[in-house]
DNA sequence: GTCTATAACCAGATAGAC
DNA sequence: GTCTATCTGGTTATAGAC
């Protein structure tokens, strides 16, 4: 870690503030809806400042996923450094925290939704090095978990790993979770938790 | 039926045309990507004619959208007709068929996808009473299968009724099927097979 | 009702002073 | 680097002739 000038430090922070609205501002109504004169607005700077951090607002959008899959990263990371990790009867209980982890960042507000299907985003996010790394990343640990999971009839061995982990990808992102929040009826925890049951062992149950 | 002079009958064709066009690109492109010089251009009219028609973008987004809940209708309409549809034992086949039809309209290319929280398009629909007639009727006939799936042990009895109902619905424009439909080493009928055994089996498999 | 042409507006992006 | 002010492109929506 190379040390860094006091100067360096403050715009740092300034980013660190710039990529917190932004994840934020996605979170709460998505890319589209989402205008770079809130930004600014939000983290308290001029427009034109914004566009001498990142490039464009795509760009903005991409910083903000890179930090989740950091995050996430960080998270799988602690599940790793537990010792059982080693035994395959633990992975698909690796699994089902990773989803109820990333289920409860989405109840907090802090998930950005991407809509699937811009160009512009996807574009940029496709030729994004540093994003496409840590996805890879993360696809890698969690496809090994999979199939380790599998390979004890934890999961279904009928289905494709890849299968498995876009579902686990897409649950991260269900719009169930805004649904039921919506309606009040429900704890935080009693969604993460149905919806959880719900994806491991279908709507039959148990 | 209230008989039709020729010249209405025209206006309904080509009514019919631009809910066409307008449901194709909105499965295509989503809401805010789909332009309206885009339908009228495909379509093959004026824009401004379009706005004859309809008053504005959000009112073309929510014809497609009642057009498809009036297929849906016709679809649950056609199951209701089965004679077994009275024995509760095969209420959860129903639902199945429901779900198993949904993401073939979807594979097919044919299901509209709207942000789920555009705000102006959710307070358009919000307001439109012929959306929200047939969103109820859907979401009764719906209800009561789930109940009668749940009474005989074939649908988890712990999940609350709108748990599930809104787990069908999202899994109508779940992003797996389009990324794996993208991936290209599955035929479509795998992809609803897959799917559909995921949502009620879950991930773990019977 | 349909068309051409245009108004009105708003977003993303930039120029230039400081 | 940050600001104010502005440009540019694209979208919704409408005027007015036919």
């Amino acid at each position: 870690m190379a040390k860094k000038s006091f100067r360096e430090q403050i715009l740092q922070v300034r980013e660190d503030a710039i990529v917190s609205s932004v994840n934020r501002l996605l979170a709460e109504k998505g890319f589209e809806a989402m205008t770079v004169d809130e930004v600014a607005a939000d983290v308290g700077v001029a427009k034109a400042s914004l566009y001498k951090h990142f490039a464009s607002k795509e760009a903005l959008a991409a910083a903000a996923m890179i930090r989740v899959l950091d995050r996430t990263l960080a998270m799988i990371g602690e599940l790793e450094a537990d010792p059982r990790n080693a035994d395959p009867a633990h992975a698909v209980e690796q699994l089902k925290a990773v989803a109820r982890w990333t289920m409860q960042v989405q109840l907090a507000g802090e998930m950005p939704s991407l809509p699937a299907q811009n160009s512009t985003l996807r574009a940029e996010l496709m030729e994004n090095r540093s994003y496409l790394d840590r996805l890879m990343e993360v696809s890698e640990k969690l496809g090994r978990w999979i199939e380790s999971a599998q390979s004890v009839g934890a999961l279904d061995k009928s289905l494709p790993v890849e299968v498995i982990m876009y579902t686990l990808f897409a649950r991260a992102c269900d719009p169930v979770l805004g649904l039921l929040k919506a309606s009040g009826q429900y704890q935080p925890e009693q969604i993460v938790s149905m919806l959880t049951k719900t994806c491991f062992e279908g709507l039959r149950g148990s």
